[in-house]
RNA sequence: GUGCCCGUAGCUCAACUGGAUAGAGCGUUGGCCUCCGGAGCCAAAGGUUGCAGGUUCAACUCCUGCCGGGCAUACCA
């Protein structure tokens, strides 16, 4: 009993395949391992089977010599040659006064090494409201950022303002279409020329006197949101002008809808701020000078070929503007620049293409590009009655980030939105949402929350005694759960290591159904009840499933989702 | 054409980077509330992990080749 920590396992496994004359250990790490299921025990060994051939004996025979070895030890070997071990009730008792003791830092690691971690996502274009595939970005973006933390990454997050460039010019001139609109000023569309796609293009023009705007009719933003803000257009009335009152009114929107969706930002980088400083003009020179900038049809390209990308790109165009990519190459440099280690960006999957152009443009500086990751959020298909509901920003009916959140609530839409893998595509079925709430996979993992408080209420009230407990009083019941319990810094581990939110999701919702099995037990045999008459038994109980109340709320704070302490059904009819 | 991603139960997805009997939810069928919250629990049914090879003690996982699907390939951002 006196054997407690996998450290000490280690160091004693070690001597023991000395002792049988292993060489070369590292060729059969891991020694230990997180067991494949719980219920087998604290850690597993599976060196026995890959000892096998260099010790020329059956795995089983290996395993058993191993655990000869290891005296002091609880140890069972299964299966083909697995040696189990089991670390008792002692150590169980340490995880459960590290759950309470650790509050919200439970979980918590020092995986991350305090590396300087930034997470860039959301940076939706300023040109209207959030809708459901930002919503899906910043769900994810802002988990990720809140699991980097307590895995202990150095943690900063950044939204990037595209306040410059063709689409704030087309938000200018939809906002003084409107507003020339409102003043009596007739539109009519002329053709004029093709597009890419070989179709005409239309464009809206002023007619009769006043001042002339014309706005070709696919680049027109139409949502009700241009009229309003066309409202509080003063004279003069230019596209320059009204592009700044649209940036004046629609940033603090986003801002808002945002903090209600609780996601934070450190820092709103502009995109106008960042070419004015010169930045991207001294990105230019530096591209020039070490030759990776060609002009070819009057407008400079970037000659990422030969880096091995799969194409070049123009970052000039032909009438002197810069395409996006080149500001926002000036924008990760810069991010480098600032002392972040690591980057991580969360782009929509139209922006495919332009990871390896960006990873190839920040190989071509120097700069350690491998440390920069592109997560691509897929679109979300969403489904109303059945039917999927056509999005886009340019359309006139579409679902705000703001009017879901209204219909379905945070909780429920920050953890839908984590809980799948983010390079999947997924379907937000809005009406089942709505109407068959108490279905929705989270309220299960808030229903063991509260189902946890609701018993510590009920001892409370019944002046039950809630402080320290005996730990050689756990029975396998509890040791499971607080297996489980224990399972939580090693998902928070695995979700930064690979990025993926959706771990957290599914760890929550494993301890959640092992919670909810270990008190329904308590319904049908008196014995296992949590609120016991034996004092011993209880506290033990009591100590156990506070525990698991601290790892479902950390769990469900890592993903933005709230852990009620009560909770209501709505009754339906 | 090229480059990425994906084929697992009727549907939506897991499977802790190569381990033990491939697991959950929804749906279907059958049980469980005088009792710590039934938004729950238990059980049944449902699988040749797209196909064919290969690597090895061990493959959903790695390699090769097919088949099928998605996305991207603008002097837009």
């Amino acid at each position: 009993m006196s054997h407690s920590s996998e450290e000490d396992l280690r160091v004693h496994l070690l001597s023991a395949l000395q002792a049988l004359g292993v060489e070369n250990i590292p060729s059969v790490e891991p020694i230990l391992e997180p067991p494949a299921d719980l219920k087998f025990g604290d850690a597993t060994s599976s060196v026995a089977l890959r000892l096998a051939k260099q010790l020329k004996k059956p795995p089983r025979k290996i395993a058993d010599e191993l655990a000869a070895k290891l005296a002091g030890w609880t140890t069972s070997v299964a299966g083909a040659g697995f040696i189990n071990f089991d670390f008792g009730t002692s150590f169980a008792g340490g995880t459960i006064d590290q759950a309470r003791s650790g509050d919200a830092r439970f979980g918590a690691s020092g995986f991350g090494q305090s590396v300087k971690f930034l997470v860039e996502h959301t940076s939706a274009n300023p040109t209207g409201p959030l809708h459901i595939a930002h919503g899906r970005q910043a769900a994810i973006g802002d988990s990720l950022a809140r699991i980097l933390a307590h895995a202990g990454f150095t943690v900063g997050r950044e939204f990037y303002v595209n306040d410059a460039g063709n689409q704030i010019d087309n938000l200018g001139k939809s906002i003084l279409w409107r507003y020339l609109e409102s003043k009596g000023v007739t539109f009519a569309p002329e053709t004029r020329g093709l597009d890419e796609d070989r179709k005409p293009r239309v464009f809206l023009i002023s007619q009769g006197p006043g001042p002339k705007l014309e706005l070709e009719e696919k680049n027109a933003y139409r949502g009700d949101y241009i009229r309003d803000i066309a409202k509080r257009v003063n004279e003069p009335a230019t596209v320059v002008s009204c592009a700044r009152l649209g940036l004046e009114v629609l940033l603090p929107e986003i801002r808002k809808d945002l903090d209600q969706f609780r996601v934070t930002f450190d820092k709103w980088s502009s995109q106008a701020e960042l070419e004015a400083s010169g930045a991207v003009s001294e990105l230019m020179e530096t591209l020039k000078t070490k030759g990776h900038i060609q002009p070819k049809d009057g407008a400079l390209w970037i000659t990422s070929m030969a880096y091995g990308d799969t194409q070049d790109e123009v970052l000039v165009k032909s009438d002197g503007q810069f395409t996006y990519l080149a500001p926002d190459i000036a924008y990760h440099q810069e991010k480098f620049a600032r002392g972040w280690q690591r980057l991580v960006d969360l782009w929509g999957p139209d922006h495919h293409a332009h990871i390896l152009r960006m990873k190839t443009a920040l190989k071509m500086l120097g700069l350690p590009h491998e440390n920069f990751d592109v997560l691509i959020v897929q679109y979300c298909r969403l489904l109303k009655d059945g039917q999927e509901v056509k999005m886009g920003k340019r359309l006139a009916s579409y679902v705000t980030l703001r009017e879901l959140l209204e219909e379905v609530g945070v909780d429920a839409t920050r953890w839908f939105f984590a809980m799948r893998k983010t390079d999947s595509p997924l379907d937000f079925d809005m009406t089942l949402a709505v109407k068959q709430s108490a279905e929705n996979p989270v309220y299960y993992v808030q229903y063991a929350h509260a189902r946890i408080a609701s018993v510590l209420r009920k001892g409370r009230e019944r002046g039950l005694y809630l402080g320290p407990f005996d730990a050689s009083a756990l029975g396998p019941e509890e040791i499971l759960l607080v297996r489980h319990v224990r399972g939580l810094q090693r998902a928070v581990e695995r979700a930064a290591r690979d990025l993926d939110p959706s771990t957290i999701c599914t760890y929550a919702h494993g301890l959640a159904s092992a919670y909810q099995h270990y008190q329904t037990a308590g319904k049908n045999d008196p014995a296992k009840r949590i609120l016991i008459d034996d004092e011993r038994l209880r506290r033990a109980r009591l100590a156990t499933i506070s525990a698991v109340k601290v790892a479902l709320q950390n769990a469900l704070g890592l993903v933005g989702v709230e852990a009620p302490d009560r909770m209501h059904r709505d009754e339906e009819e």
